[in-house]
DNA sequence: TAGCTCGTTGGACAA
DNA sequence: TTTGTCCAACGAGCT
Protein backbone atom coordinates (compact mmCIF):
# COMPACT_ATOMS: atom_id res chain seq x y z
CA UNK A 1 0.00 0.00 0.00
CA UNK A 2 1.44 3.42 -0.98
CA UNK A 3 1.82 5.95 2.19
CA UNK A 4 0.31 9.28 2.58
CA UNK A 5 0.81 11.90 5.11
CA UNK A 6 -2.15 12.52 6.95
CA UNK A 7 -0.53 16.29 8.60
CA UNK A 8 -2.23 17.22 12.04
CA UNK A 9 -2.72 20.81 12.71
CA UNK A 10 -6.10 22.39 14.43
CA UNK A 11 -7.31 18.98 14.26
CA UNK A 12 -6.10 16.88 16.72
CA UNK A 13 -8.76 13.84 16.52
CA UNK A 14 -9.32 10.68 15.45
CA UNK A 15 -13.18 10.92 14.38
CA UNK A 16 -14.69 12.70 11.76
CA UNK A 17 -10.94 13.27 10.13
CA UNK A 18 -11.32 14.34 6.42
CA UNK A 19 -8.23 14.08 5.71
CA UNK A 20 -7.61 11.18 7.21
CA UNK A 21 -10.51 9.70 5.31
CA UNK A 22 -9.32 10.49 2.42
CA UNK A 23 -6.01 9.14 2.87
CA UNK A 24 -7.60 5.98 3.75
CA UNK A 25 -10.27 6.54 0.82
CA UNK A 26 -7.73 6.25 -1.39
CA UNK A 27 -6.20 3.56 -0.60
CA UNK A 28 -3.08 4.82 1.48
CA UNK A 29 -1.03 4.16 4.40
CA UNK A 30 -1.78 6.83 7.01
CA UNK A 31 1.44 8.38 7.95
CA UNK A 32 0.27 10.38 11.28
CA UNK A 33 2.73 13.83 11.63
CA UNK A 34 2.11 16.92 13.38
CA UNK A 35 5.09 19.66 12.40
CA UNK A 36 6.03 22.76 14.73
CA UNK A 37 6.59 25.59 13.50
CA UNK A 38 5.61 28.43 15.86
CA UNK A 39 7.42 30.97 13.78
CA UNK A 40 4.60 30.85 10.66
CA UNK A 41 2.19 31.52 12.87
CA UNK A 42 3.19 35.07 12.04
CA UNK A 43 2.50 38.35 14.53
CA UNK A 44 -0.08 35.69 16.96
CA UNK A 45 2.45 32.84 17.79
CA UNK A 46 0.47 30.12 20.24
CA UNK A 47 -0.21 32.01 23.22
CA UNK A 48 1.13 30.18 26.62
CA UNK A 49 -2.16 29.11 27.77
CA UNK A 50 -2.59 27.19 24.26
CA UNK A 51 0.88 25.86 24.35
CA UNK A 52 -0.12 24.01 27.40
CA UNK A 53 -2.99 23.14 26.23
CA UNK A 54 -1.76 21.77 22.96
CA UNK A 55 0.98 19.54 24.86
CA UNK A 56 -1.47 17.47 26.60
CA UNK A 57 -4.06 17.27 23.42
CA UNK A 58 -0.64 15.68 21.66
CA UNK A 59 -0.08 13.03 24.18
CA UNK A 60 -3.71 12.36 23.75
CA UNK A 61 -3.74 11.63 20.45
CA UNK A 62 -0.69 10.13 19.95
CA UNK A 63 -2.10 7.47 23.43
CA UNK A 64 -4.88 6.89 20.60
CA UNK A 65 -2.88 6.26 17.93
CA UNK A 66 -0.70 3.99 19.59
CA UNK A 67 -4.10 2.09 20.79
CA UNK A 68 -4.60 2.12 17.14
CA UNK A 69 -0.98 0.50 16.41
CA UNK A 70 0.44 3.27 14.94
CA UNK A 71 1.89 7.04 16.52
CA UNK A 72 2.23 10.61 16.03
CA UNK A 73 5.43 11.83 14.28
CA UNK A 74 6.51 15.23 15.79
CA UNK A 75 8.98 17.14 13.43
CA UNK A 76 10.20 20.48 13.63
CA UNK A 77 9.61 23.11 10.86
CA UNK A 78 9.72 24.76 8.84
CA UNK A 79 6.69 22.98 7.33
CA UNK A 80 7.32 22.53 3.74
CA UNK A 81 10.98 21.53 4.61
CA UNK A 82 9.67 18.93 6.91
CA UNK A 83 6.40 17.71 4.48
CA UNK A 84 9.31 17.33 1.83
CA UNK A 85 11.69 15.40 3.85
CA UNK A 86 9.13 13.06 5.43
CA UNK A 87 7.78 12.26 2.31
CA UNK A 88 10.74 11.28 0.75
CA UNK A 89 11.77 9.23 3.44
CA UNK A 90 8.70 7.14 3.58
CA UNK A 91 7.97 7.16 -0.08
CA UNK A 92 4.80 8.85 0.57
CA UNK A 93 2.78 9.58 -3.04
CA UNK A 94 0.25 12.06 -1.25
CA UNK A 95 0.13 14.45 1.58
CA UNK A 96 -3.77 15.58 3.36
CA UNK A 97 -5.00 18.19 5.28
CA UNK A 98 -7.56 19.74 7.34
CA UNK A 99 -7.76 23.69 6.83
CA UNK A 100 -6.74 26.70 8.70
CA UNK A 101 -7.99 29.83 8.24
CA UNK A 102 -5.61 32.27 9.78
CA UNK A 103 -4.73 34.76 6.72
CA UNK A 104 -0.98 33.90 7.28
CA UNK A 105 -1.81 30.39 7.42
CA UNK A 106 -3.79 30.13 4.32
CA UNK A 107 -1.16 31.68 2.47
CA UNK A 108 1.25 29.62 4.05
CA UNK A 109 -0.56 26.70 3.13
CA UNK A 110 -1.11 27.53 -0.74
CA UNK A 111 2.35 28.00 -1.01
CA UNK A 112 3.04 24.87 0.25
CA UNK A 113 0.77 22.90 -1.82
CA UNK A 114 1.89 24.29 -4.87
CA UNK A 115 5.42 23.26 -3.77
CA UNK A 116 4.30 19.69 -2.86
CA UNK A 117 2.63 19.29 -6.38
CA UNK A 118 5.51 20.77 -8.01
CA UNK A 119 7.38 17.71 -6.59
CA UNK A 120 4.76 15.61 -8.03
CA UNK A 121 2.87 14.25 -4.86
CA UNK A 122 -0.47 14.66 -4.74
CA UNK A 123 -1.53 17.50 -1.97
CA UNK A 124 -5.09 17.95 -0.98
CA UNK A 125 -6.73 20.04 2.19
CA UNK A 126 -10.06 19.61 3.53
CA UNK A 127 -12.89 21.16 5.68
CA UNK A 128 -12.86 19.58 8.63
CA UNK A 129 -13.41 22.95 11.27
CA UNK A 130 -16.20 24.53 9.91
CA UNK A 131 -19.87 24.30 8.93
CA UNK A 132 -19.51 26.89 6.33
CA UNK A 133 -16.94 27.61 4.79
CA UNK A 134 -16.04 31.63 4.63
CA UNK A 135 -16.37 31.72 0.73
CA UNK A 136 -19.00 29.70 0.87
CA UNK A 137 -21.90 32.36 1.79
CA UNK A 138 -21.91 36.02 0.30
CA UNK A 139 -24.60 38.66 0.31
CA UNK A 140 -27.02 39.18 -2.83
CA UNK A 141 -25.00 41.78 -3.83
CA UNK A 142 -21.89 39.40 -3.94
CA UNK A 143 -19.70 41.02 -0.61
CA UNK A 144 -18.99 39.28 2.38
CA UNK A 145 -20.86 39.85 5.21
CA UNK A 146 -20.83 42.29 8.25
CA UNK A 147 -23.79 41.87 10.62
CA UNK A 148 -24.07 38.59 11.85
CA UNK A 149 -28.24 38.16 11.53
CA UNK A 150 -27.81 38.03 7.44
CA UNK A 151 -25.00 36.15 7.73
CA UNK A 152 -26.63 33.03 9.47
CA UNK A 153 -29.83 33.40 8.16
CA UNK A 154 -28.09 32.64 4.54
CA UNK A 155 -25.47 30.11 5.96
CA UNK A 156 -27.84 28.54 8.47
CA UNK A 157 -29.75 27.80 5.45
CA UNK A 158 -27.45 26.12 3.41
CA UNK A 159 -25.95 23.53 5.96
CA UNK A 160 -25.60 20.19 5.01
CA UNK A 161 -24.78 17.63 7.53
CA UNK A 162 -22.20 15.48 6.48
CA UNK A 163 -22.22 11.70 7.29
CA UNK A 164 -20.38 11.04 10.72
CA UNK A 165 -16.65 9.27 9.68
CA UNK A 166 -15.52 6.80 12.61
CA UNK A 167 -11.85 6.47 13.23
CA UNK A 168 -10.23 3.44 11.96
CA UNK A 169 -9.85 0.84 14.54
CA UNK A 170 -6.31 -0.50 13.56
CA UNK A 171 -3.82 1.57 11.36
CA UNK A 172 -1.36 -0.27 9.70
CA UNK A 173 2.29 -0.41 11.34
CA UNK A 174 4.48 2.42 10.48
CA UNK A 175 8.31 2.95 11.26
CA UNK A 176 9.25 6.28 13.19
CA UNK A 177 10.84 9.41 11.12
CA UNK A 178 14.41 9.95 11.98
CA UNK A 179 13.99 13.25 12.53
CA UNK A 180 10.66 12.89 14.94
CA UNK A 181 11.09 14.12 18.08
CA UNK A 182 9.31 13.66 21.73
CA UNK A 183 6.41 16.51 22.30
CA UNK A 184 7.93 16.66 25.34
CA UNK A 185 10.94 18.28 23.16
CA UNK A 186 8.79 20.72 22.50
CA UNK A 187 8.60 22.12 25.36
CA UNK A 188 5.04 23.37 24.85
CA UNK A 189 4.41 22.41 28.59
CA UNK A 190 5.04 25.60 31.37
CA UNK A 191 8.85 24.89 32.81
CA UNK A 192 6.60 26.64 36.37
CA UNK A 193 3.63 24.83 36.29
CA UNK A 194 1.28 28.09 36.54
CA UNK A 195 -1.71 25.54 34.57
CA UNK A 196 -1.44 22.80 37.30
CA UNK A 197 -5.16 24.35 38.30
CA UNK A 198 -6.31 24.34 34.64
CA UNK A 199 -6.46 20.38 34.93
CA UNK A 200 -8.86 20.53 37.76
CA UNK A 201 -11.64 22.09 34.80
CA UNK A 202 -10.63 20.24 31.75
CA UNK A 203 -9.46 17.54 29.76
CA UNK A 204 -8.04 18.16 26.42
CA UNK A 205 -8.18 15.55 23.70
CA UNK A 206 -11.06 13.68 21.91
CA UNK A 207 -12.15 11.85 24.81
CA UNK A 208 -12.37 14.54 26.44
CA UNK A 209 -14.12 16.50 23.91
CA UNK A 210 -16.46 14.44 24.25
CA UNK A 211 -17.19 14.01 27.55
CA UNK A 212 -17.73 17.37 27.71
CA UNK A 213 -20.32 17.58 24.88
CA UNK A 214 -22.11 14.56 26.72
CA UNK A 215 -22.03 16.65 30.27
CA UNK A 216 -23.37 19.78 27.85
CA UNK A 217 -26.20 17.84 26.54
CA UNK A 218 -27.11 15.68 29.48
CA UNK A 219 -27.34 18.72 32.12
CA UNK A 220 -27.27 22.22 30.40
CA UNK A 221 -28.31 21.80 27.00
CA UNK A 222 -32.06 22.67 28.09
CA UNK A 223 -31.72 25.01 29.90
CA UNK A 224 -28.68 26.68 27.73
CA UNK A 225 -31.34 30.05 26.71
CA UNK A 226 -30.96 31.39 30.24
CA UNK A 227 -28.36 29.54 32.19
CA UNK A 228 -25.91 30.88 29.59
CA UNK A 229 -25.66 34.19 31.30
CA UNK A 230 -24.76 32.78 34.30
CA UNK A 231 -21.32 32.28 35.16
CA UNK A 232 -21.81 30.46 38.59
CA UNK A 233 -24.06 27.92 36.99
CA UNK A 234 -22.28 25.45 34.47
CA UNK A 235 -24.44 26.88 31.98
CA UNK A 236 -22.40 26.67 29.07
CA UNK A 237 -21.13 24.16 26.80
CA UNK A 238 -17.43 24.81 27.90
CA UNK A 239 -16.26 22.69 24.31
CA UNK A 240 -14.14 26.16 22.88
CA UNK A 241 -10.87 24.83 23.22
CA UNK A 242 -11.31 20.89 22.30
CA UNK A 243 -13.01 23.33 19.36
CA UNK A 244 -10.28 25.16 19.18
CA UNK A 245 -7.72 22.14 18.44
CA UNK A 246 -10.10 20.38 16.80
CA UNK A 247 -10.65 17.46 18.87
CA UNK A 248 -14.47 17.33 18.01
CA UNK A 249 -15.66 19.05 15.00
CA UNK A 250 -18.75 21.71 14.99
CA UNK A 251 -20.73 18.68 12.86
CA UNK A 252 -20.11 16.16 15.60
CA UNK A 253 -21.94 18.72 18.17
CA UNK A 254 -24.49 19.63 15.21
CA UNK A 255 -25.45 16.18 15.24
CA UNK A 256 -25.74 15.34 19.12
CA UNK A 257 -27.77 18.65 20.17
CA UNK A 258 -30.22 18.09 17.76
CA UNK A 259 -32.31 15.93 20.18
CA UNK A 260 -33.17 19.22 21.44
CA UNK A 261 -34.29 20.84 18.59
CA UNK A 262 -35.50 24.21 20.13
CA UNK A 263 -32.23 24.65 22.70
CA UNK A 264 -30.67 22.95 19.89
CA UNK A 265 -31.02 25.84 17.63
CA UNK A 266 -30.07 28.44 20.28
CA UNK A 267 -27.08 26.61 20.64
CA UNK A 268 -26.55 25.90 16.96
CA UNK A 269 -26.19 29.76 16.59
CA UNK A 270 -23.43 30.08 18.69
CA UNK A 271 -21.30 27.88 16.59
CA UNK A 272 -22.54 30.38 14.09
CA UNK A 273 -20.78 33.25 15.84
CA UNK A 274 -17.61 30.83 15.57
CA UNK A 275 -18.47 30.57 11.93
CA UNK A 276 -19.20 34.32 11.18
CA UNK A 277 -15.56 34.82 12.61
CA UNK A 278 -13.90 33.11 10.08
CA UNK A 279 -15.56 34.37 7.54
CA UNK A 280 -15.06 38.30 9.09
CA UNK A 281 -11.48 37.21 9.53
CA UNK A 282 -10.78 35.66 5.70
CA UNK A 283 -12.67 38.13 4.12
CA UNK A 284 -11.11 41.12 6.28
CA UNK A 285 -7.39 39.60 7.14
CA UNK A 286 -6.12 42.62 8.03
CA UNK A 287 -8.76 42.91 11.29
CA UNK A 288 -6.30 41.49 13.96
CA UNK A 289 -4.01 44.23 14.24
CA UNK A 290 -6.71 47.21 13.25
CA UNK A 291 -10.00 48.52 13.17
CA UNK A 292 -12.56 46.97 11.01
CA UNK A 293 -14.35 50.53 11.20
CA UNK A 294 -11.66 52.83 9.89
CA UNK A 295 -13.23 56.08 11.61
CA UNK A 296 -11.51 54.48 15.08
CA UNK A 297 -8.62 54.87 13.77
CA UNK A 298 -7.80 58.55 15.05
CA UNK A 299 -10.05 57.63 18.44
CA UNK A 300 -8.54 58.93 21.75
CA UNK A 301 -7.61 55.60 23.56
CA UNK A 302 -6.27 56.79 26.71
CA UNK A 303 -2.99 55.84 27.32
CA UNK A 304 -3.09 53.17 30.09
CA UNK A 305 -0.25 53.09 32.52
CA UNK A 306 1.31 49.50 32.87
CA UNK A 307 0.56 49.52 36.52
CA UNK A 308 -3.54 49.94 35.82
CA UNK A 309 -3.38 47.17 32.68
CA UNK A 310 -1.64 45.25 35.35
CA UNK A 311 -4.43 45.74 37.56
CA UNK A 312 -7.01 44.36 35.14
CA UNK A 313 -5.05 41.54 34.08
CA UNK A 314 -4.70 40.78 37.27
CA UNK A 315 -7.85 40.83 38.91
CA UNK A 316 -7.33 44.22 41.10
CA UNK A 317 -9.43 46.89 40.05
CA UNK A 318 -11.30 46.80 42.72
CA UNK A 319 -14.53 46.00 40.60
CA UNK A 320 -15.77 42.61 42.16
CA UNK A 321 -16.90 40.96 38.69
CA UNK A 322 -14.24 42.08 36.57
CA UNK A 323 -11.48 41.34 39.40
CA UNK A 324 -13.65 37.72 39.19
CA UNK A 325 -13.12 37.31 36.14
CA UNK A 326 -10.14 37.93 35.38
CA UNK A 327 -8.86 35.82 38.28
CA UNK A 328 -10.90 33.14 36.69
CA UNK A 329 -8.93 33.35 33.44
CA UNK A 330 -5.48 33.58 35.05
CA UNK A 331 -6.46 30.15 37.24
CA UNK A 332 -8.45 28.26 34.60
CA UNK A 333 -7.63 28.96 31.34
CA UNK A 334 -10.87 30.19 30.07
CA UNK A 335 -13.64 32.64 31.12
CA UNK A 336 -17.17 32.46 31.12
CA UNK A 337 -18.63 34.42 28.13
CA UNK A 338 -20.92 36.96 29.78
CA UNK A 339 -17.51 38.10 32.06
CA UNK A 340 -15.55 38.11 28.98
CA UNK A 341 -18.17 41.14 27.98
CA UNK A 342 -18.21 42.81 31.13
CA UNK A 343 -13.79 42.77 31.32
CA UNK A 344 -13.64 44.14 27.85
CA UNK A 345 -16.09 46.86 28.14
CA UNK A 346 -14.04 47.90 31.53
CA UNK A 347 -10.80 47.79 29.74
CA UNK A 348 -11.90 49.39 26.56
CA UNK A 349 -14.97 51.80 27.85
CA UNK A 350 -13.92 52.20 31.46
CA UNK A 351 -10.41 52.49 31.20
CA UNK A 352 -10.41 53.38 27.59
CA UNK A 353 -7.77 51.12 26.64
CA UNK A 354 -6.94 49.95 23.12
CA UNK A 355 -8.18 46.82 22.65
CA UNK A 356 -5.58 45.00 21.39
CA UNK A 357 -4.05 45.77 25.35
CA UNK A 358 -7.19 43.05 25.96
CA UNK A 359 -7.13 40.57 22.78
CA UNK A 360 -2.82 40.42 23.43
CA UNK A 361 -3.82 39.21 26.99
CA UNK A 362 -6.71 36.77 26.26
CA UNK A 363 -4.64 35.61 23.45
CA UNK A 364 -1.76 34.80 26.26
CA UNK A 365 -4.04 33.50 28.52
CA UNK A 366 -6.97 31.57 26.90
CA UNK A 367 -6.71 27.90 25.98
CA UNK A 368 -9.19 28.73 23.61
CA UNK A 369 -7.25 32.02 22.15
CA UNK A 370 -8.45 31.52 18.54
CA UNK A 371 -7.61 34.37 16.09
CA UNK A 372 -11.02 34.68 14.43
CA UNK A 373 -13.09 35.17 17.76
CA UNK A 374 -10.40 36.72 19.66
CA UNK A 375 -10.64 39.47 17.07
CA UNK A 376 -14.05 39.69 16.46
CA UNK A 377 -15.20 39.77 20.15
CA UNK A 378 -13.07 42.64 21.05
CA UNK A 379 -13.78 44.75 18.22
CA UNK A 380 -16.99 44.07 18.61
CA UNK A 381 -17.27 45.26 22.28
CA UNK A 382 -14.71 48.17 21.74
CA UNK A 383 -17.30 49.14 19.11
CA UNK A 384 -14.86 49.50 16.25
CA UNK A 385 -15.97 46.06 14.72
CA UNK A 386 -18.61 44.48 12.60
CA UNK A 387 -21.93 44.37 14.15
CA UNK A 388 -20.58 46.81 17.11
CA UNK A 389 -23.26 48.01 19.59
CA UNK A 390 -24.48 51.29 19.11
CA UNK A 391 -21.85 53.87 20.99
CA UNK A 392 -24.21 54.91 24.15
CA UNK A 393 -24.12 51.07 25.30
CA UNK A 394 -21.63 51.11 27.66
CA UNK A 395 -21.90 48.10 30.35
CA UNK A 396 -22.24 48.85 34.11
CA UNK A 397 -20.36 46.78 35.66
CA UNK A 398 -21.88 46.91 38.92
CA UNK A 399 -25.40 46.06 36.85
CA UNK A 400 -24.17 43.73 34.93
CA UNK A 401 -23.07 41.96 38.15
CA UNK A 402 -26.52 42.18 39.79
CA UNK A 403 -28.38 40.58 37.06
CA UNK A 404 -25.64 37.80 36.22
CA UNK A 405 -24.29 36.85 39.68
CA UNK A 406 -27.32 37.54 41.91
CA UNK A 407 -26.05 36.01 44.53
CA UNK A 408 -22.76 37.03 44.67
CA UNK A 409 -21.36 33.43 44.12
CA UNK A 410 -19.31 33.56 41.56
CA UNK A 411 -17.46 36.92 43.65
CA UNK A 412 -16.84 34.87 46.45
CA UNK A 413 -15.68 31.98 44.05
CA UNK A 414 -12.98 34.09 42.56
CA UNK A 415 -12.47 37.08 44.46
CA UNK A 416 -12.21 34.87 48.09
CA UNK A 417 -11.86 38.19 50.13
CA UNK A 418 -15.11 39.30 49.53
CA UNK A 419 -16.65 36.14 50.56
CA UNK A 420 -17.48 37.05 54.40
CA UNK A 421 -19.18 40.50 52.37
CA UNK A 422 -23.18 40.31 52.76
CA UNK A 423 -23.94 38.67 48.96
CA UNK A 424 -25.86 42.12 48.10
CA UNK A 425 -22.92 44.52 49.05
CA UNK A 426 -20.89 41.95 47.22
CA UNK A 427 -21.51 43.70 43.68
CA UNK A 428 -19.89 46.69 44.67
CA UNK A 429 -18.56 46.80 48.14
CA UNK A 430 -17.14 50.35 47.96
CA UNK A 431 -20.65 51.89 48.34
CA UNK A 432 -21.27 50.44 52.17
CA UNK A 433 -17.57 51.16 52.80
CA UNK A 434 -17.05 47.75 53.77
CA UNK A 435 -13.16 47.52 54.66
CA UNK A 436 -11.82 44.24 53.40
CA UNK A 437 -8.46 43.25 54.25
CA UNK A 438 -6.35 43.14 50.73
CA UNK A 439 -9.26 44.06 48.54
CA UNK A 440 -9.17 47.20 46.55
CA UNK A 441 -11.25 50.08 49.02
CA UNK A 442 -12.16 51.44 45.79
CA UNK A 443 -12.46 50.57 42.22
CA UNK A 444 -8.99 52.13 40.03
CA UNK A 445 -11.97 54.26 37.89
CA UNK A 446 -14.94 55.94 38.85
CA UNK A 447 -17.36 53.99 37.22
CA UNK A 448 -19.82 56.75 36.46
CA UNK A 449 -17.31 59.36 35.65
CA UNK A 450 -15.52 57.05 33.33
CA UNK A 451 -18.89 56.23 31.37
CA UNK A 452 -19.11 60.17 30.23
CA UNK A 453 -15.78 59.91 29.16
CA UNK A 454 -15.97 57.30 27.07
CA UNK A 455 -19.48 58.65 25.72
CA UNK A 456 -17.38 62.19 24.97
CA UNK A 457 -14.67 59.82 23.21
CA UNK A 458 -17.11 58.71 20.78
CA UNK A 459 -18.59 61.95 20.09
CA UNK A 460 -15.10 62.17 18.28
CA UNK A 461 -15.92 58.95 16.37
CA UNK A 462 -19.35 60.36 14.80
CA UNK A 463 -17.47 63.62 13.84
CA UNK A 464 -15.07 61.48 12.06
CA UNK A 465 -15.09 61.43 8.34
CA UNK A 466 -15.16 56.96 6.94
CA UNK A 467 -12.29 56.85 5.11
C1' DT B 1 -33.19 52.68 -7.31
C1' DA B 2 -34.71 54.06 -3.24
C1' DG B 3 -36.86 53.04 0.68
C1' DC B 4 -37.37 50.03 4.49
C1' DT B 5 -36.05 47.42 8.49
C1' DC B 6 -33.04 45.96 11.60
C1' DG B 7 -29.08 45.47 14.51
C1' DT B 8 -26.63 39.06 20.33
C1' DT B 9 -25.73 40.35 24.91
C1' DG B 10 -27.42 48.07 27.71
C1' DG B 11 -28.27 51.98 30.95
C1' DA B 12 -30.72 55.83 32.95
C1' DC B 13 -34.68 57.60 34.22
C1' DA B 14 -39.57 58.16 34.90
C1' DA B 15 -43.86 56.47 36.05
C1' DT C 1 -40.22 46.47 42.10
C1' DT C 2 -41.30 46.42 37.52
C1' DT C 3 -42.08 48.23 33.05
C1' DG C 4 -41.64 51.43 29.34
C1' DT C 5 -39.17 54.83 26.86
C1' DC C 6 -35.49 57.05 25.24
C1' DC C 7 -30.73 57.44 24.09
C1' DA C 8 -29.01 58.53 18.19
C1' DA C 9 -27.46 57.35 14.20
C1' DC C 10 -25.93 54.72 10.40
C1' DG C 11 -25.11 51.40 7.26
C1' DA C 12 -25.86 46.57 5.97
C1' DG C 13 -28.73 43.91 3.51
C1' DC C 14 -32.97 43.08 1.36
C1' DT C 15 -36.86 43.95 -1.74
Amino acid sequence: MPNALVWFRNDLRLNDQPALQAALRGGFNPIPLYIHAPEEEGAWPTGGASEAWCHRSLLALDASLRERGSRLNILRGPSSKALHRAAAECGAEAVFWTRRYEPTIELRDAGIKRALRGAGLRAESFNGSLMIEPWQVESKQGDPYRVFTPFWRTASTQLRMPAPMPAPERFPETTPLVDAVSIDDLRLAPKVHWDEGFWRHWTPGEAGAHAALAKFSEHALADYAQARDFPADVGTSRLSPHLHFGEISPWQIARSIRQLPEAGDIYLRQLGWREFANHVLHHFPETPERNFNHRFDDFPWADVPDKTLDAWRHGRTGVPIVDAGMRELWATGWMHNRVRMIVASFLTKNLRAHWKHGAAWFWDTLIDANLANNTLGWQWVAGTGVDAAPYFRVFNPVLQSQRFDPAGEYIAHWVPELAGVPAKERHAPWISGHGVGGYPRAPIVDLAASRLDALKAFEHVRAAKPR
